[in-house]
DNA sequence: TTAGGGTTAG
């Protein structure tokens, strides 16, 4: 029976894709000794260790089941987002402000403004607003020019030290952590900056800027200069955990550290705590922390919720997200238009259109305006379901109010043409976005060049990326993904494994996306022997944390180059096989070497690549092979292809328990993965069971009625399994003496959900199936992806002597002989 | 000192 708890030994966890570590007992232990202390309490502990405390498994598990499908890097990060401050600046400051602001930033003007009102100006708080209304604005320019003018008049050391904690954290906002660093070194020179609060700018600085490593050496100095970290300083490095990659191990570090020298969280430690969580994609810490935080007492605001339901929508959490979000207003915490970008923003991940689009009516009639990222995010899921026309009008709409399009809205229109092909509009819109003097950034670049990849427009591919080196910009590992997954599309492979070299010479470690999308590529790929030796060789490009080989030219034009060349090796079709299936093996146990968990993504890839196999012998062989690395995943995928029923079942349905806590989309696909390759090899009364596990868990959504079944959402195994069970199912209801309904469908859609737009390779797998059972159904004359036939058609039909018999489906391998009368999972189907 | 934009499967 299906069990609601994973087994003791199975450790599938919820981590980044850059995270390596597991998570022990993610639920807080302490939440029920209320008289514990603050400097009893730890916050849930990670281990970087992969050995669990317990009893080991005869074989390991080492995969991580992430549901996580997207990742948060400070690059998304919209810096100089205004401060509110309770400021003590004179009118005079606030009419030279003015003053500054109208006369159209130049620096001279500035200059002047600050000699007029000198004798007006008082001390440093004067100057202080100056600064951070400036950096407010944009204008770090001037904002340096007001620091370093009050700076050169300033005689107190006290004061000086204020002027320049403020200019620093001006900086910090802005996104320009290494001027801030010079601010900071300037300033501890000159014998101003060695304060508490200097120190504790520069960390929020780097944070900002998502340099946790240089936080942390900010933070070891400060305590090297026998200043002491206050309350301030420990939330801004747990900030700094969350923003430089979501080190939820570091945090918890640093937390305890902070607990060890008396320095109690507040409010914000836990938000920052939350932060580092939604990022790492630990949801379930997340949720301990946030019960930790009522439990001692520490007020929830706005931000607390915020990230808390951002950490459940992250992590496919959407239903309980809603429910979170419907506590709020009796906390009297209510949600605000951060709130529901965040979770317009989780249904559409989650495939809940209708669902976001309702958000946005809820929010119109709650009275919450729209701003900025608001109509980026409706504007975003327009442009990525290729609705440019809807997209387009939020942008007007957003334009009317006084926000114009910004390159957030342009890197949402980008990849939205991009995605549909429509390179045309997407050279359009780069030209346009520049027109408008909006400066492209790493997002930009990276739709743009992985468009063009795409499209095989290599010229234009070059082009851009050396505009992007021009500008100054360093790729990072989505970027390297994105342009990887594009080429590995086109079947590129050796071009991938180019790139994979390449970003770990410049200091990038690929993440598990990374080798999903290249595991992906095979079977269905031009070439395989050079990946294979690249991926052999790279052993000594180990990444070690560090900065690696330094790069001598640059190999992205290059691989661009060749292609445009149409230089790419070529495999004989009979070789393949053989090479891919060595080629996934030697990707699994490079994953493994570089401590890269392979997830949910990386099984269906494999289980994907299988189906592509025409070798039984090589697939089976495959899945053994992994069963070393992980059995309980790859065990059950070889015992179910295998024909094992016995044991393979009840290890299937703890498999199936922990794909149940991932978001619908993510467990789709793996039940579709599965089922494809149970049903390609032929064990298709196998595929059956899965798929219908499957539907009794709701994997999709509203499979069945009497009258209709929905497979728009499955792979062509899935669909045919589920095909045949629906039959089944309503012959059952004929030889009971029901009537069926007088019309039945069957959906398939028209090939939006498959990969290629349009591509309607489930309609026609599914139009052979019935041809090749002799189903009485025909395609509907108003939709294409449709079967319809009469009820009292199909009843003739299922009364036939030979339908029993062609639908009931059987496995070409069983060994042993299934013992269904122990599994009441596995009774035959009604008949 | 804290919240909402980009990569893999489908």
């Amino acid at each position: 029976m299906a069990s609601s708890t994973p087994p003791g030994h199975c450790t599938l966890t919820a981590a980044k894709p850059y995270q390596n570590h597991h998570l022990h007992h993610p639920h807080n232990r302490h939440l029920h000794h209320p008289t514990s202390s603050h400097q009893s309490w730890r916050p849930p502990q990670v281990s970087l260790n992969n050995q669990a405390s317990h009893a080991r498994p005869a074989f390991p598990c080492l995969s991580d089941f992430s549901g996580r499908r997207s990742t948060r890097c400070v690059s998304k990060m919209h810096f100089g987002r205004p401060r509110s401050t309770t400021s003590r600046h004179s009118a005079a400051a606030e009419e030279a402000l003015q003053l500054a602001l109208s006369c159209g930033g130049e620096v001279s003007n500035i200059d002047d403004i600050l000699v007029d009102f000198q004798p007006k100006l008082r001390a440093s708080d004067d100057y202080t607003f100056l600064l951070r209304e400036l950096g407010n604005r944009g204008d770090w320019v001037n904002a340096m020019r007001c620091f370093e003018f009050a700076i050169s008049i300033e005689k107190r050391r006290n004061e000086k030290g204020k002027l320049a904690s403020s200019m620093i954290s001006t900086l910090g906002r802005l996104g320009k952590a290494d001027l801030a660093k010079r601010v900071f070194d300037v300033a501890v020179n000159e014998g101003y900056g060695n304060t508490v609060y200097a120190y504790s700018a520069l960390i929020s600085a780097y944070a900002k800027s998502g340099y946790c490593d240089e936080a942390i050496l900010v933070f070891r100095s400060m305590k090297d200069s026998g200043l002491k970290p206050n309350l301030v300083t420990y939330n801004a490095l747990i900030d700094a955990c969350g923003k430089g990659g979501a080190d939820y191990k570091r945090a918890s570090e640093i937390f305890n550290d902070m607990l060890e020298n008396g320095v109690l969280p507040d409010r914000i430690t836990y938000n920052s705590l939350l932060a580092v969580c939604s990022g790492a994609g630990l949801w379930e810490v997340a949720r301990s922390l946030f019960d930790e935080m009522v439990h001692r007492r520490i007020d929830q605001d706005i931000y607390t919720y915020n990230t808390l339901l951002d950490a459940a929508c992250s992590g496919g959490h959407i239903d309980v997200a809603f429910e979170i979000m419907a506590t709020m207003a009796a906390k009297s915490v209510f949600p605000n238009e951060v709130t529901y970008s965040t979770m317009i923003r989780g249904c559409a991940k989650a495939g809940k259109m209708d669902q976001a689009l309702n958000l946005f009516n809820e929010m119109k009639l709650a009275g919450i305006k729209l701003d900025r990222v608001s109509y980026n995010t409706l504007l975003a899921i327009y442009a990525s379901l290729g609705r440019f026309d809807e997209a387009f009008a939020v942008g007007k709409e957003m334009e009317s109010i006084g926000i114009k399009k910004d390159v957030v809205t342009y890197n949402s229109l980008l990849d939205g043409f991009g995605k549909q092909g429509m390179y045309d509009k997407v050279k359009e819109l780069f030209v346009e976005m520049k027109r408008g003097n909006l400066c492209p950034n790493l997002l930009t670049y990276s739709a743009l060049i992985s468009s063009y990849c795409k499209g095989g427009l290599y010229k234009e591919a070059t082009e851009a990326y050396t505009e992007f080196k021009r500008q100054g910009l360093k790729a990072d590992v989505v970027f390297y993904s994105n342009l990887i997954d594009a080429l590995c599309k086109k079947g590129l492979v050796e071009s991938c494994a180019l790139l994979l070299d390449e970003m770990m010479r410049d200091g990038i470690q690929p993440n598990v996306v990374t080798y999903n999308s290249i595991i992906n590529a095979f079977g269905q790929s031009e070439t395989v022997d050079y990946v294979e030796a690249q991926i052999e060789s790279s052993n000594s490009l180990t990444y070690t944390g560090g900065k690696m080989v330094v790069k001598e030219d640059d190999r992205i034009i290059e691989v661009f180059k060749q292609l445009a060349c149409g230089k790419s090796g070529n495999v004989k079709q009979d070789q393949r096989t053989r090479k891919d299936f060595r080629c996934v093996l030697g990707i699994f146990r490079k994953m493994h070497e570089m401590k890269i968990k392979p997830n949910v993504v990386t099984f269906s890839a494999i289980l994907n690549a299988c189906s592509r196999c025409n070798s039984f012998e090589e697939a089976s062989l495959l899945l053994e092979e992994l069963r070393l690395f992980d059995n309980q995943v790859y065990g059950v995928a070889y015992g179910l292809l295998m024909g094992h029923n016995e044991h393979t079942w009840s290890q299937a349905l703890s498999l199936f328990d922990e794909v149940k806590r991932m978001d619908s989309s993510t467990a789709s696909a793996f039940y579709n993965a599965l089922t494809d390759m149970l049903w390609h090899f032929g064990q298709k009364r196998g595929a059956q069971l899965v798929v219908l596990e499957g539907k009794r868990r709701e994997v999709w959504e509203n499979t069945w009625t009497k009258s209709c079944i929905d497979l728009h959402l499955m792979s062509s195994g899935a669909a045919r399994a589920m095909v045949h069970a629906w039959l089944l199912n309503i012959r059952s209801t004929v030889f009971e003496g029901h009537e069926l309904p007088k019309l039945l469908s069957i959906l398939t859609g028209w090939g939006k959900h498959s990969k290629v737009v349009g591509d309607g390779a489930l309609k026609r797998a599914i139009e052979a199936l019935l041809v090749s059972i002799g189903a009485p159904f025909e395609v509907a004359k108003c939709n294409i992806g449709r079967f319809v036939s009469t009820g009292a058609v199909v009843t003739a039909w299922l009364r036939e002597s030979g339908t029993l018999k062609v639908l009931v489906l059987e496995d070409d391998r069983t060994l042993p002989r299934a013992r269904f009368d122990l599994l009441p999972n596995l009774q035959p189907l009604p008949l």
